[in-house]
DNA sequence: CAAAGGTTTATCCAAATGGTTAATACAAAG
DNA sequence: CTTTGTATTAACCATTTGGATAAACCTTTG
């Protein structure tokens, strides 16, 4: 439910006006007038909409964990090795957060902060905590029959994740200290994908000796 | 200059409370009384310290600041190879995030947002500059000699800060994904140091075939 | 065309918030 | 002990901001 179909005009403008303030200022930064600004209607209409900020701001979340769920969970509750959705995450992680650059900013801004608030949604929202919590188990599992190198799970995790989404949360940073555009960022990341199995693959996954 | 000497107690505890609560709500989310009540004085004597908000989150900017380019610049500036170099890094910013956490998110969270003014100070204030972009120079030059993989520079970057920085930004996410304490957390980083080394050896440096 | 229901607008409001001020407490110096 | 400059406090203020409201405006439909 809630997709983005089924929403009028306005409602996607504000949607948008909103996500984009959102990110730039965070929650407590972003001006309700300032997204009415940005999706040119009455301040009022967010209300009409969306009731308050926090419903409006509660929404754009929603939108992202559904988003992300649908992108993890097939691939987590797919059979297949570690390394094999591993890769299918590389790719699709990157596809889908160049479509929505906001969505790590987000996470990482916002969801930290509120940490108490959102933990209880993400958990239950998706039993896919389940396909998680087995994700974690088959790297163990992996790991001590000598498929993947014995780094640890946290290692692991931590690592490949490190590789995949941080070059998108620090875009900013990044743009900025090596001189390059949005345009230019974003086709880094889709070579990077190569790079990031090739990393992954030299130093977490242990040499076959056949 | 401003450094934490030459401070009466009130202020320190001003900085240090200032210092949590811009972290944990960043910089609209906070509230000068929050800040003057987890230093446990009047909300006035804020202002007769630092006059205002702004002034106060700038001083705690130059810290970090200062903080980071003490770490940075005799690594950058030294003789070595890039690894050499890269080593000391890992090492030394391990240690610094350690000893001061909040850095890391600050310069995501808030400098990110705040590009523009910041950016400024940053360039100005480090001629540091020279010695990034020299250091940039240094790993060109070693990928075209063979001695580190022709990954191209920016990869090179982008890779090695994933890796080292990416997990203290992201701490409050994979401490709750993972379920760990802040001890256990930081113990963990500094296990991370020689993986993270390992790493970039065997999938950034061109192996040796003597 | 007129009633009805949804949409949009201008105006207003109460609460929150950064900041000011004037009075008070305190400590050091004379 | 008094003076003087600094530190601290409580009360106050102007502005900003999220939100409410009632009137005006469309659009649909009977």
């Amino acid at each position: 439910m809630a997709s983005t179909e089924s929403l009028n005009n306005t409602e996607k403008d504000i949607l948008e006006a909103a996500k984009k303030v959102f990110v730039e200022k965070g929650y407590s930064g972003a001006r309700m007038q300032a997204i009415a600004d940005e999706a040119n209607i009455n301040k009022a209409m967010l209300h009409y909409y969306f009731r308050s900020k926090d419903a409006l701001f509660d929404r754009i979340v929603d939108g992202a964990v559904e988003i992300m769920a649908r992108e993890f969970t097939p691939v987590l509750s797919s059979e297949g090795s570690v390394m094999e959705k591993v890769e299918m995450l590389i790719d699709g992680y990157t596809k889908t957060i160049i479509e929505n650059p906001y969505i790590p900013i987000f996470v990482l801004n916002e969801l930290s902060q509120n940490a108490d608030k959102y933990q209880a949604r993400l958990k239950s929202k998706m039993e896919k905590t389940q396909f998680f919590s087995g994700f974690l188990f088959q790297i163990a599992e992996e790991q001590q029959k000598g498929i993947l190198k014995p780094v640890g799970v946290d290692q692991f995790i931590i690592t490949v994740m490190s590789l995949l989404v941080f070059p998108f949360v620090a875009r900013p940073v990044f743009e900025n200290m090596l001189g390059l555009e949005k345009g230019q960022y974003f086709e880094m990341m889709e070579n990077r994908k190569a790079l990031i199995k090739e990393i992954i693959h030299s130093s977490l996954v242990e040499k076959k000796n056949i």
